[in-house]
RNA sequence: GCCGGCAUAGCUCAGCUGGUAGAGCGCGUGAUUUGUAAUCACGAUGUCGGGGGUUCGAGUCCCUCUGCCGGCACCA
């Protein structure tokens, strides 16, 4: 028989027969590590136990204790334990796929009836059964034809439709936990008993359509959670209560800072408290932005189609854009907008997009190469007739505010504002509280317009910009629009999760499109290139990350409330009022409550209501001039004069540009 | 848009198999002058999301529309 030889972690080889299994190497290291195996690592590449190995390798023998592969073939198994559970229970449930994700996995079943909550549970208890009868896990490779066969002949429509679409070189691998069979990649686990029966819970269960296609028919998925122990678990769904608390359609409520209703879905009523945050963020952005050498416009809301059909966008994105239909005829007479004259109805869209727009402020005026770069932002409202299900908060919706700016460049230009903008936007984040962020840098799709020439240089224009900043990024290949390649910029919130919100596109063709020209150098008359750029994204959406990450204890400076001056005593009404005054003429946000009520009520009260700052007054602050200083949830008060408190505060709320 | 769930007082929620609506907080009034996360008493909460149907009778059952929630699809 042929020899191969093994490579393990500590630099040491061995010779063994050709097709031994990860197994047999570990029972040949020692009985206990046999014992403990759960896979291995053959040349980086997960290996089930009882896989062959035909040639030369590194290999590396996993324990429960390796924690990435233990986890994917805890998370992997229980997603067969899963499915077989709920064969068991209803036979004619079909079978689809379930892959590991996130901190768990997913099984999508097709089936009449819908899974219920209680069901849940029904599942969850055979699936501990099937964990405790601790089946052996059984692999083999098959020939296709004979598990299409297979497939067809057990009525599993969606298994044989999964076999036409694997590539004919892979090998099929039928996998057996006990008496039950599915197809799997692999790798697994040797036997059911070696899932932790107390560290997983079954979750939700939602609609999703097979192979992720609309048009597909919709199957029923079950989403569970899995951990190799019982703390592990506990702690995330402790993870997910405090997700769930700072949820910001929850403290919008709370902290009064908007609503929304449903006579206008998926747009926002700012109240005082969150229009406060709002305009400081914008107040802010504004003078990034012109700090930044753009020069603000505005552009108008109601737009002819005309417009968009120029832009390309009327063909593509018609039906998510609000129409408004106006008869022109109307005469006041006969206005019933069900009954408009056809031939002089003008159809116009709310734009959903600033750029075509802002070409046509462009346009005004020929443009010389002495005007470039150019830098138009806009604080753009737009509305977008996003589908209902998308809807989400403030998160996302269909009227929205992004902090938009198309840059008007040369080619040669484009290198030099893409590094400018990097550090731009790198510096907003830092200073708004997200010292770092990703860059994905997605590059020419499959279907395109433009010259290879001009996909080489402007690609490499971004790589070389990038490089310029001295920051790094994960390619994207493939994923950029059909007229050029873009940067997306992603920050982590508090928790972990991930947003994106900048972006930076290069379009040579919305000028094409729309005829935008400078004269050069030379003279003639040359195509300008488009850069769009945002950096928060929208406000809406940016808002609602800023609470989220920051659990509704936003930055003082950001803070809609940031003091409430409370009086202990009525006696104290008046000081109370003059420290809120010194606080409001160095420009805090500071209100009185001299409300009837114990103080204890009050900090209370403030604490909810996430107020940075309460100033707490007594006789003796009155008699001494000073103020009580308790921060948001610090349990010891500080006693400072009158001038000290005053300063402090002001100084942090001061926005961090202008410190 | 698709699948499933939900919609009761300002908020959070109770209301069993149909028999003419309830709690806590908040709100109002009064008392209390209070020292750092809920002072006490009294009082009012409402077309049970809209429309239609079944029934002697519907918050409860059925249909439908709207919105919200969880996913999927979408996200210029």
């Amino acid at each position: 028989m042929a020899q191969i030889s093994l490579t393990f972690p500590d630099g040491n080889s061995r010779s063994f027969d050709a097709g031994v299994t990860p197994a047999e190497v570990a029972a040949s290291i020692s009985s206990s590590l046999a014992k403990k195996a759960i896979s291995a690592q053959v040349d980086g590449r997960h290996w089930d136990l009882a896989w062959p190995i035909e040639q030369d390798a590194a290999i590396a023998i996993n324990t429960m204790a390796d924690d990435a592969p233990a986890l994917e073939l805890i998370r992997h198994d229980l997603a067969h334990i899963m499915a077989r559970a709920v064969q068991e229970i209803w036979p004619e449930v079909k079978v689809t796929i379930g892959p590991v994700r996130d901190h768990g996995w997913f099984y999508d079943f097709d089936r009449a009836e819908p899974f219920t909550p209680e069901d849940l549970g029904r599942i969850e208890a055979k699936m501990r059964d099937i964990i405790n009868a601790r089946d052996p896990v059984k692999t083999e490779i098959w020939e296709r034809d004979r598990a299409v066969a297979y497939y067809e002949e057990r009525g599993e429509p969606f298994k044989v439709e999964l076999i036409d679409r694997i590539p004919g070189d892979e090998p099929l691998r039928m996998y057996w936990h006990g008496p039950w069979q599915d197809l799997c990649r692999g790798p697994h686990l040797q036997h059911t008993g070696q899932v932790p029966a107390d560290a997983f819970k079954l979750m939700n269960v939602a609609g999703a359509y097979w192979l992720g296609d609309s048009s597909r028919p919709m199957l029923q998925r079950i989403y569970g959670v899995a951990f190799r122990n019982r703390n592990d678990l506990k702690a995330h769904l402790t993870m997910l209560e405090e997700a769930a608390a700072r949820d910001h359609r929850k403290l919008g409520r709370e902290m009064d800072l908007f609503h929304m209703q449903e006579e206008a879905p998926g747009q926002v009523f700012w109240h005082p408290n969150g229009w406060t945050i709002y305009t400081t963020l914008q107040d802010y952005m504004r003078r990034k932005q012109r700090a930044g050498g753009y020069r603000e416009i505005n552009t108008p809301q109601v737009v002819d189609r005309k417009l968009w059909e120029a832009s390309g966008h009327w063909e593509k994105y018609q039906h998510h854009m609000f129409i408004v239909e106006v008869d022109e005829s109307r005469d006041g007479e006969n206005d019933d907008a069900a009954v408009r004259d056809k031939a002089q109805t003008r159809i116009n869209a709310l734009k959903p997009m600033n750029c075509p727009c802002h070409v046509q402020v462009y346009k005004q005026g020929l443009k010389s190469y002495r005007d470039l770069p150019l830098r138009l932002a806009e604080f753009g409202s737009c509305a977008r007739y996003e589908p209902s299900g998308a809807l989400h908060g403030i998160m996302r919706v269909r009227g929205f505010t992004q902090d938009d700016a198309h840059i008007f460049c040369t080619e040669e230009q484009i290198e030099s504002e893409c590094a400018r903008f990097i550090e731009y936007l790198a510096n907003v984040y830092a200073e708004l509280g997200f010292p770092t962020f990703e860059i994905k840098f997605a590059t020419r799709p499959e279907k395109r317009v433009g010259t290879e020439e001009s996909w080489d240089y402007v690609e490499n224009a971004l790589e070389q910009a990038i490089r310029k900043t001295g920051r790094t990024y994960t390619l994207e290949a493939g994923d950029g629009a059909f007229y050029g390649p873009k940067l997306d910029f992603y920050l982590t919130d508090a928790i972990g999760r991930v947003w994106q919100c900048g972006t930076f596109q290069v379009d040579p063709n919305l000028p094409e499109r729309l005829d935008a020209e400078y004269v050069g150098a030379d003279g003639d008359r040359h195509r300008p290139f488009m850069l769009h750029r945002a950096c928060l994204g929208s406000f809406e959406r940016f808002i609602g990350i800023l609470i989220e990450d920051s659990a509704g204890r936003l930055p003082f400076w950001l803070a809609p409330r940031q003091v409430v001056v409370a009086s202990i005593v009525s006696d104290a009404n008046d000081y109370v009022a003059e420290v809120v005054a010194a606080l409001n003429a160095k420009g805090v946000r500071a209100e009185a409550d001299t409300r009837n009520e114990k103080i204890n009520y009050k900090v209370r009260e403030h604490s909810l209501g996430k107020v940075p700052a309460i100033l707490a007054i007594g006789a003796r602050e009155v008699e001494e001039r000073t103020v009580s200083l308790r921060r948001l949830g610090e349990k010891q008060s500080r006693l400072l004069s009158l001038d000290e408190v005053v300063a402090e505060l002001a100084a942090e709320a001061c926005p961090p540009d202008m410190r």
